[in-house]
DNA sequence: GTACAGATTGAG
DNA sequence: TCAATCTGTACT
């Protein structure tokens, strides 16, 4: 399954001569018509869901609570609706003691060896980094996404792609119902279909 | 045209 | 616990 192999990968975007980058470490799997809590159930399509019919490898965002993007990554075939919700990253500043963001200019990370007690700074405000990246809006505020990358193929575009990361073994994938869908019903609703990370500490919820 | 719910988050 | 406030859908 797709799903699971974009676990680990890094998805890196560039902000102008800075370049972030974040390992996925938690994803949901939306698998088109069939698939109840899809945008794509029955074959719907509208204006906001349309770019998840395009062929694998290119971006569907869309805007949750009137506030809130949501970055998937297209999976399927030509016309056939199935995504990937990123959920969450580990981002390199967790590694490196450095961040920048579109939000605010870089800001070193104050040095701890603990993830839990180190910041960066955004729009004044100290969050901690492990804060930052765990769960789907957040991860979008952090790297600057917004509608403008509806639609845009992730081997193509210059401001963002995907980049081959550590192995994640088999043993190291949880699998646990999807977050947020309960008005799809009981059947869909509790389709194992959410894949994360053991023991990671940027994963939105256990 | 109006009403309403939603793949969420952060403040109080 | 709740407000923020966009979008599509199902109504009038």
């Amino acid at each position: 399954m797709v799903t699971k192999d974009l676990l680990g990968k890094l998805l890196v975007r560039r902000l102008g001569k800075k370049i972030i980058s974040g390992k996925i470490v938690e994803v949901e799997a939306y698998i088109g018509p069939k698939d109840r809590a899809s945008h794509a159930f029955g074959n719907k399509k509208t204006k906001r869901n349309e770019a998840e019919y395009l062929i694998g490898g290119h971006i569907y965002i869309y805007l949750v609570y009137g506030m809130h993007w949501q970055f998937n990554i297209v999976t399927g075939k030509e016309g056939s609706p199935e995504c990937v919700l990123i959920r969450a990253l580990e981002p390199a500043v967790a590694n490196r003691h450095e961040c920048s963001t579109r939000l605010d200019s870089p800001v070193k990370a104050r040095r701890a060896n603990d993830t839990n007690k180190k910041f960066v700074k955004i729009r004044d405000k100290l969050v901690k980094i492990s804060e930052l990246t765990n769960g789907p809006g957040k991860l979008c505020k952090w790297l600057g996404l917004n509608k403008s990358f509806n639609a845009e193929d992730l081997a193509e575009s210059q401001r963002i792609w995907l980049e081959d990361g550590a192995k994640i073994k088999k043993e190291q994938i949880i699998a646990s119902k999807r977050i947020g869908i309960d008005y799809a019903g009981k059947y869909w609703a509790n389709k194992k279909w959410r894949f994360y990370i053991k023991d990671n500490k940027f994963v939105s919820k256990l």
